[in-house]
DNA sequence: CACAACTAAATTGCGTACAATTTACTTTGA
DNA sequence: TCAAAGTAAATTGTACGCAATTTAGTTGTG
């Protein structure tokens, strides 16, 4: 008898035994919490991360805020567009090297910091995890994106 | 002097302070270190995690695995067309109620379980994380899913 | 039976992600 | 110096992910 039934699905292919479907479903649960607070600003889960990386850095090549942000031209461009067109962000020409685009906030992306302040605390206490634990899982995710 | 500077950004707005940037972009790098093994055999990750769930289940309602993967009829639907017009599932129609469709594998579907029985693993190994950090990391997400 | 309330799936419209290509500019080396 | 190689960003095309709506079928109540 050399039927094929679910008794026989190797261990390793069942969805309950494997790391990378909770990390992707979780992933897509967490930015389905932050939509809320976030759309209330009129701001995309992306658009609040790339203003995160403005806050901090000021101005930007989009290469080194896709290297930030682990993401490409392709995402990158097309949002950036979007973003200057809604007034948040600018996206000035280099004056050395004209291919680069410099990224910056506008005063109403500055604006909205104050606003967003604490919905990152207002998500974590959503997600149910204690303090160690969220300080565990933001451990485990970074290394994973130092080591693939 | 009421200038904002970087330095009084809240530590809570950083990118580095928060578990939900790297949460999303290791959630993004796995299902890039997954493309190449996947696209291998012409399957997207989100084309596998139904397959893995039809391996299990034989066959179910759109809205149970909608329930499985945690996504809603808007993304199965028309990726449900897409894996019938490759000959990866059946699209039955419920013979009681009709208004459901039962989706299930095809012979196709079947015989890609074995050829991709090794993935999982070789992702894992990838990740750079220890057996008991992989297992932590999946928990953590569980937890986060049921709690959200 | 009638018909409103409900439900499952599909559709529409928009914003990601990303591979692959293109465009525009810069650097290089014979 | 000037074509070839290189590079940054944009574009193209495809596939998610999801809110909101629509379509088609079912159920509950009088």
């Amino acid at each position: 008898m050399a039927t094929i039934d679910s008794k026989q699905i190797p261990e390793q292919l069942r969805l309950d035994s494997q790391v990378c479907f909770p990390l992707y479903s979780a992933a897509n649960e967490v930015v389905r919490a932050y939509r809320p607070h976030l759309s209330a600003h009129d701001l995309s889960y992306l658009q609040y991360l790339v203003l995160m990386v403005l806050w901090e850095e000021k101005e930007l090549e989009v290469k080194a805020l896709g290297a930030k942000l682990n993401l490409d031209s392709g995402t990158l461009s097309p949002l950036l567009k979007r973003m200057e067109a809604k007034g948040l962000v600018l996206r000035k020409r280099g004056s050395i090297d004209e291919r680069v685009r410099l990224i910056s906030t506008t005063k109403k992306g500055e604006g909205i910091r104050l606003a967003v302040t604490d919905i990152p605390q207002r998500v974590a206490c959503q997600l149910g995890l204690e303090m160690e634990e969220l300080s565990v899982l933001k451990r485990l995710c970074e290394k994973v994106l130092t080591k693939v």
